[in-house]
RNA sequence: GGGCGCGUAGCUCAAUUGGAUAGAGCACCGGAUUUCUAAUCCGGCGGUUGCAGGUUCGAUUCCUGCCGCGCCUACCA
């Protein structure tokens, strides 16, 4: 509702201009919101056309003031210096509107979007660096079918990468177990905690001798061979981990529809197909000298090309060569491609330019029925189609932003500029341990470490949370709060309440920061249940839901019966008049700025956002709920109109959650 | 060396993308409950936005130069 008359005003204000001082070329009209609620509910700056109207800003505000006209859903304009233009929304037919749940249409954009993320090396445990990831992917996706896009999530499976290979190392070399034997193992409750460890033993034992590497080479090299023991060996453990990180994901309520497989685009011959391309369309160069002699290579994304330069000065020189510190190897000399290759020849196939298609078959069925499918070389008849979307967002960490950027532009150089332009790197910073975590975890730190502010996590090393642990920790302490306060209830329902509130603290600290910013990992501030956290914003619903319990009256329905007892707008602007009631108005305002926020969310690709909002429309309701006695509130009429303050901001509020894949429980 | 990013209260982070008095949480101190009310609420304490210039009506935000920190910069993925 906000949004909408955002627009509307945005939209009758730069019409109003155009016909008030014809010809002049207007600025996009930016609107605001007031630092507080007494100055008005949007705020338009006018400074930014008072150079093309050759006006003083007062004298355009108040022009505007004046001249505007009616616009619907705004009650009053207000000019204040040193150029601003105050706007103020009508209150009670917004409240109205907001009650019903009347939502205004909005433009959709068509097509369908590929958001990927997750993307764990299937060797070892997910830790909290990689729920940091998923829980912003699955949350941007929440966000762009709210905002009603379709939506396809992929999950990238490397299985035959190094990480792979390492951990088939420790146990064919290391543990020197058999095939049946890593079968029975892969069968236990949590593998993937072995491979942990055991992935850390590798890691050790190559460091321990440089001779050990061998191994690793030949592994992988096998691997690549399907029929071979090895890849046999490679598949068991990857596809028992992948099952793994679907558990804990799902424990999460994060669920995936396609599982694309790097061993497919390797059998499924997906590189050759881009190779041919990228020749013929002149991205790659073949190297005769210097250090990548032998080499495939493109340019660097982000260094300057020569060959622009020449163009540019018109001088003919064809081929310019790629400085070497300027280039990246796609094909090394001994013809294998390397990882950005096979994401070049994937992301083609994302956008539907590849000409060829996975195999699929279904892989995992969810709870409530959903199939997760995953690549095959055969797959099965009736399949979903996936692939060829529109637009794509990944959800990859900082680190790789070069990595994607070069896929990017190689994409660009083959003439996809459209493709380019709807691939979207959804970066954001790695989860790291603040040095008190990293001690209590047990381990040594040297004195410059203690220094820090944060120490990076390392699957190699085996020095991190994992993720599991971690959810298991939060329940048990969410458990102990619900057990002393609700003694009443079963063990059974206590745990389906400390389980909801874990996940609520979990989801909502992996979204509170905005994505640049390095999260120092601690567990007194991951386990907080108090204060800006999720638990606070479930606490806030429960509390709402309890008035109705109470009042034996059913919130979802009472919005729309309880806007119609108050019978008219009429009845809504006596209680939200005038100054006295700015602190109930802008928590109905708060309340209707839900989809605003999620366009931001979107547009920014900024979860942190909703999560914000959540927080924010939370304390001003316990705020309100504070102050305002519902029940025993003797004037009926204003009685209904609390009620109805209730109501729409519980709704809202659990939509908001819902975004953030939080649920609400019964009590808490 | 080059590229990307960061530097804001004691700590952890925001700041509507250039707007009005830089805000939250934690921590600390002091208060609030006969109620739908404590996983809560109210108050207090806390700032030269790393430093120095520049751009303009206006800078935490943009530009330049320093200082400090992180990541990337493999024929690894």
């Amino acid at each position: 509702m906000y949004r909408y008359l955002e627009e509307r005003l945005a939209q009758h204000v730069l019409e109003f201009l155009r016909q008030r001082y014809p010809g002049a070329t207007l600025p996009h009209v930016a609107i605001e919101q007031p630092p507080n609620v007494e100055l008005g509910d949007f705020a338009i700056p006018v400074f930014p056309f008072a150079k093309p109207l050759r006006t003083a800003p007062l004298k355009i505000a108040e022009a505007i003031r004046a001249e505007i006209g009616p616009v619907e859903g705004i009650a009053e304009m207000q000019v204040a210096p040193p150029g601003y233009l105050n706007v103020r929304i009508d209150r009670a037919w917004v409240a109205a509107e907001l009650a019903r749940d009347k939502k205004p249409a909005a433009d959709i954009p068509v097509g369908k979007i590929l958001v990927e993320h997750t993307s764990i090396n299937p060797n070892k445990a997910a830790h909290i660096g990689h729920l940091r990831n998923a829980v912003l992917g699955d949350t941007f996706v929440r966000l762009l079918r709210y905002a009603g896009r379709e939506v396809d999530i992929q999950n990238y499976i490397d299985n035959t990468g190094v990480q792979v290979a390492d951990v088939v190392v420790g146990f064919t070399h290391i543990e020197k177990k058999s095939r049946a034997e890593i079968k029975a193992l892969a069968g236990q409750p949590r593998f993937d905690y072995y491979c942990w460890d055991l992935y850390a033993r590798v890691s050790h034992w190559y460091e321990q001798d440089k001779q050990n590497l061998q191994a690793r080479h030949e592994t992988l090299h096998a691997i690549e061979d399907a029929s071979s023991e090895t890849a046999a060996i490679a598949e068991l453990i990857s596809t028992a981990v992948l099952r793994r990180h679907l558990e804990t994901m799902d424990r999460l309520d994060i669920e995936y529809d396609f599982l694309p497989r790097e061993s497919e685009i390797l059998q499924l011959h997906f590189w050759d197909a881009a190779f041919t391309k990228l020749k013929d369309s002149g991205v790659l160069s073949f190297e005769t000298e210097g250090k990548n002699k032998g080499c495939w290579v493109m340019r660097r994304a982000g260094t300057t090309s020569i060959t622009e330069i020449i163009e540019d000065t018109g001088n003919a020189e064809e081929s310019e060569k790629i400085s070497e510190e300027d280039q990246k190897v796609i094909v090394r000399s001994n013809s294998t491609v390397g990882y950005v290759g096979k994401d070049i020849a994937y992301h083609m196939w994302k956008f539907g330019l590849l000409g060829r298609d996975f195999g699929y078959r279904k892989f995992y069925r969810y709870p409530n029925q959903h199939d997760c499918w995953i690549s095959a070389t055969e797959g099965e008849k009736n399949h979903p189609h996936f692939g060829g979307v529109a637009e794509i967002y990944n959800v990859i960490d900082a680190r790789q932003s070069e990595a994607q950027s070069t896929v990017i532009e190689a994409l660009r150089g083959l003439g996809h500029n459209e493709a380019a332009d709807h691939y979207t790197h959804f970066s954001y910073e790695m989860v790291a341990l603040t040095p008190r975590c990293a001690a209590e975890l047990g381990y040594k730190l040297s004195e410059e470490d203690k220094t820090r502010s944060y120490i990076e996590v390392s699957g190699r090393k085996g020095f991190g949370v994992k993720a599991d642990d971690l959810l298991d920790q939060l329940i048990a302490s969410a458990k102990s709060e619900v057990d002393s306060r609700h003694p009443q209830l079963d063990d059974a329902e206590r745990l389906a309440i400390a389980t909801q509130i874990a996940i609520g603290a979990l989801r909502y600290f992996m979204l509170k920061f905005t994505k640049q910013s390095v999260i120092a990992f601690d567990f007194k501030e991951a386990l907080s249940f108090e204060g800006e956290t999720g638990p606070y914003a479930q606490y806030a619903v429960v509390r709402a839901t309890s008035i109705f319990k109470k009042a034996a009256l059913d919130p979802d329905t009472f919005c729309r019966d309880g806007a119609n007892n108050l019978s008219s707008t009429a009845e809504f602007a006596q209680y939200l008049k005038g100054g006295s009631a700015n602190e109930i108005w802008e928590l109905w305002l708060s309340a209707a700025k839900t989809a605003y926020i999620v366009d931001q969310c979107t547009a920014a690709t900024e979860p942190a956002y909703i999560a914000k909002h959540a927080f924010q429309l939370a304390q001003l309701f316990n705020t309100f709920y504070h102050r305002h006695p519902i029940l025993s509130e003797p004037d009926e009429r204003r009685k209904q109109f609390l009620l109805a303050t209730v109501a729409v901001v519980r709704r809202e509020l659990i939509r908001t959650l819902e975004v953030m894949g939080i649920t609400v429980p019964p009590v808490m």
